[in-house]
DNA sequence: ACCTGTGGCTGATCAC
DNA sequence: GTGATCAGCCAC
């Protein structure tokens, strides 16, 4: 291979084992290693295993031998044991007798840590076995409510092509669902995937197979040795601002992936996604074969599923499909971040950019046999630099930022932390920043897609590791984090916007709005952007590279963080939450958008006319109500909201009313859309509020007083800014 | 059992 | 009414 990355230790572990596919514990004191062949089968390698604690003393008091590390840091003795349960029993020992240590609680981490090794090494995406399966089950009759849902079909594919239906027979229901899930079964066993696919594969579709497995009793072995069973517990994910709990499933040797995270993740950096449900993402990515038929209501599949139709089973096969297309698109990230981090590939995609990085430093002081610090206190530091200097519509605007800002500041200050005595965060940083630009520059040259496609996996994994680094400064679960370091880093970076700043007015310019590593600014009368560039260049320090990369028709500028630009092209583009926030009702966003577009185009004069138009609309009833229902994401579980409205810790709130009302099992994560309905009196939201799927289309009863009163909330809000300029500043730039 | 960071805005609710 | 607080979402 011509690219050299997966040659640097730091990154990809010091064993290049080739084409591992999976580890589980094998009989005591080993662990079994599933390679794949070139020809396609997998191969099957019994390691000895030894798992490992670092000690802040010696142990040799309790009986226990130990080694010393070098350096001085707090966990300066490793003890290395031949077994998982030799491992347990020494947490145990060492616990009991009050001692200090660490260890890892996965014993895949134990392994790939204390070997070097690392998933996937030289294997081609493809030559990963992927399976994708989704259960559809008949939702509970209202006429018997006393009889469970039961399966209804079974989907099943892979990334070769290979598909396959299973459907329960509706006149003999039990005995078809029990051939369903031993045909599932046996299927799994001699397709042998390595990974096991699904949309909401946790919270959904592996709870429902082992439920209707229990009730009729048959056994799940999937394991890949033989004999071993699906095993869950309850998990929690931390996603963005989201806390998402979930039933976190394993399967020896074989690893699980949830489509439905990887689009919560996905979400995060675009906030794109309309909801999280497959039909939703399936939409967005435009994977929808049949839109109607994805779209069908449950109601409807489970009347096509009564009759036998050709429906169902389209709709059914559909599905698989869709999770196989959004699984091919979300993967290769965290196909490539599997062959760096000691991890599981289903590990790697739900632990967070800091824990990830925290394993590669663990991964090299053990190599190395180098002590290791304690956590360190957690302690609050300032962040970004952001300010406002001016509101309203300015013309002209250009925005200039600072390139990798944080990173650049790290690797130019030093800023690295004060316990990395083998100075791995430098390195890596280093390292990672080289490849970065590598990657792309070969990337740019690569002429086959695939390998374009692949380098471009990569470049972005390496942008995101890049960028994780100050925050792992920040990170209290880092051993290595150093919140001095962290501060310094902000520190001096909010030091070079304020000298930006204050140069750039110096120079005549009108800074408008700042946010951390980049101003947007009215450039001082006829000025070249490659002069001023040149200028701004100079007035900073070495390795702080400053650009000049957009210029804008014009600016609609809010509040910190929120404006909104007009460019070159005509196009609006919109920032904060604001003006576009997913907790805005449509009808709000568009309302926005149209304002903004006419305040930016200089026709402020108009949105009288459109405030009437939307008055109507909504007067008239004209919408549907997905224009004028808010749809939230519950964070909380239902139990956690009712016990927090019981201590007063919390107020109440629509989404949850109604969820609580409804009755379903909703859970944290999920989404509820409503409306409010029209009421005799004045009530607050949440008593007013109704689920969007019980509107009626034919019998309306939306609140539209309540929807006109909100436009003029909104009109009012921004009428100061959108009339003539009015401050002596906002004259000079609206000119 | 799990966890990158800080800064900022808004709507809903509730205590005063 | 007003201000405080919380939850939710967004920028970087």
């Amino acid at each position: 291979m011509e690219v050299e990355f997966e040659k640097n230790t730091l990154l990809f572990g010091a064993d290049p084992t080739p084409r591992i596919v999976a580890i589980e514990l094998g009989e005591t004191g080993t662990v079994r290693v599933h390679r794949r062949e070139t020809d396609g089968s997998t191969m099957t390698d019994v390691e000895p295993f030894h798992p490992f604690v670092w000690c802040d003393a010696d142990v040799v008091d309790l009986g226990i031998e130990a080694e010393k590390l070098a350096g001085d840091l707090k966990y300066g003795w490793l003890v290395t044991v031949d077994s998982w349960k030799e491992l347990i029993a020494l947490r145990n020992g060492l616990k009991n007798a009050g001692r200090d240590f660490f260890a890892f609680t996965d014993p895949v981490q134990h392994y790939l840590t204390a070997t070097g090794r690392t998933l996937f090494k030289d294997l081609a995406l493809e030559e990963l076995k992927r399976m994708q399966i989704e259960v559809l089950v008949a939702p509970t009759s209202r006429d018997d409510p006393g009889r469970d849902d039961h399966i209804m079909s079974i989907a099943l594919s892979d990334n070769t092509g290979w598909e396959e239906l299973l459907v329960v027979d509706p006149d003999n229901i039990e005995e078809s669902e029990r051939a369903s899930l031993k045909r599932l079964t046996s299927l799994i066993s001699e397709r042998d995937p390595d990974v096991i696919e699904g949309h909401d594969l946790f919270r959904v579709h592996l709870p429902l197979i082992v439920a209707r497995a229990k009730k009729l009793k048959i056994k799940l072995d999937w394991g890949r040795s033989g004999g071993g069973f699906l095993r869950s517990r309850p998990s929690r994910l931390q996603i963005a601002e989201k806390t998402i709990d979930y039933p976190k499933f394993t399967i020896e040797g074989r690893h699980f992936v949830d489509t439905f995270l990887l689009a919560q993740f996905y979400d995060v950096g675009m906030r794109s996604l309309a909801g999280f449900e497959r039909i939703d993402v399936a939409r967005h990515f435009d994977l929808c074969e049949d839109e109607a038929i994805s779209a069908l209501s449950g109601k409807e599949l489970q009347r096509a599923y009564l009759e036998n139709s050709e429906t169902f089973r389209r709709r059914a096969s559909c599905g698989v499909r869709e999770t196989r297309a959004l699984s091919d698109l979300l993967n290769p990230s965290y196909f490539i971040q599997a062959q760096i981090f000691p991890y599981n590939y289903q590990d790697v995609i739900v632990r967070g950019n800091a824990t990830r990085i925290n394993a590669l430093f663990l991964r090299e002081y053990f190599r190395q046999r180098h002590s290791i610090p304690e956590l360190p206190m957690s302690q609050a530091f300032e962040g970004g630099y952001t300010d406002i200097f001016f509101t309203g519509v300015a013309r002209n605007v250009w925005h200039c930022d600072i390139a990798s800002l944080y990173p650049s500041i790290m690797l130019q200050f030093e800023c690295f932390p004060a316990t990395d005595q083998l100075q791995i965060f430098r390195h890596l940083l280093t390292d990672l920043r080289a490849f970065r630009l590598e990657a792309k520059a070969k990337m740019r040259a690569e002429q086959d897609p695939a390998r374009q496609h692949h380098l471009q996996a990569l470049q972005n994994t390496f942008k995101i590791l890049l960028n994780s680094f100050y925050g792992y400064l920040g990170f209290a679960q880092g051993h290595f984090a150093d919140f001095d370091a962290a501060a310094r880093v902000t520190q001096i970076g909010r030091d070079l916007l304020k000298k930006m700043i204050d140069w750039l007015n110096a120079q005549g310019a009108q800074v408008i709005e700042v946010d951390t590593d980049g101003i947007y600014f009215v450039p001082p009368d006829e000025t070249a952007v490659d002069d001023l560039h040149k200028a701004l260049a100079e007035e900073l320090p070495a390795g702080i590279d400053v650009e000049i990369d957009e210029q804008f028709d014009a600016m609609f500028s809010y509040k910190a963080k929120n404006y909104a630009l007009l460019t070159k092209d005509g196009e609006v583009i919109i920032k904060g939450g604001a003006l576009k926030s997913r907790g805005l009702e449509k009808f709000q966003r568009v309302f926005l958008e149209e304002m903004i577009k006419l305040i930016m185009e200089g026709r402020p004069e108009a949105i009288a006319d459109l405030r009437n138009e939307f008055e109507r609309k909504i007067r008239n009833r004209e919408w549907k109500i997905d224009m004028l229902m808010k749809t939230d994401t519950l964070q909380d579980s239902l139990d956690k909201y009712r016990a927090k409205i019981a201590s007063s810790a919390r107020n109440r709130a629509a989404a949850y009313e109604l969820a609580l009302a409804s009755g379903r099992n909703y859970k944290p994560g999920d989404q509820i859309s409503y409306y409010i309905k029209a009421t005799p009196k004045k009530v607050p939201a949440y008593e007013a509020a109704k689920l969007a799927s019980e509107f009626d289309p034919e019998n309306r009863d939306e609140n539209v007083d309540y929807y006109v009163a909100k436009l003029d909330d909104l009109v009012k809000k921004f009428s100061s800014l959108t009339a003539a300029a009015s401050t002596p500043k906002q004259e000079k730039l609206a000119l």
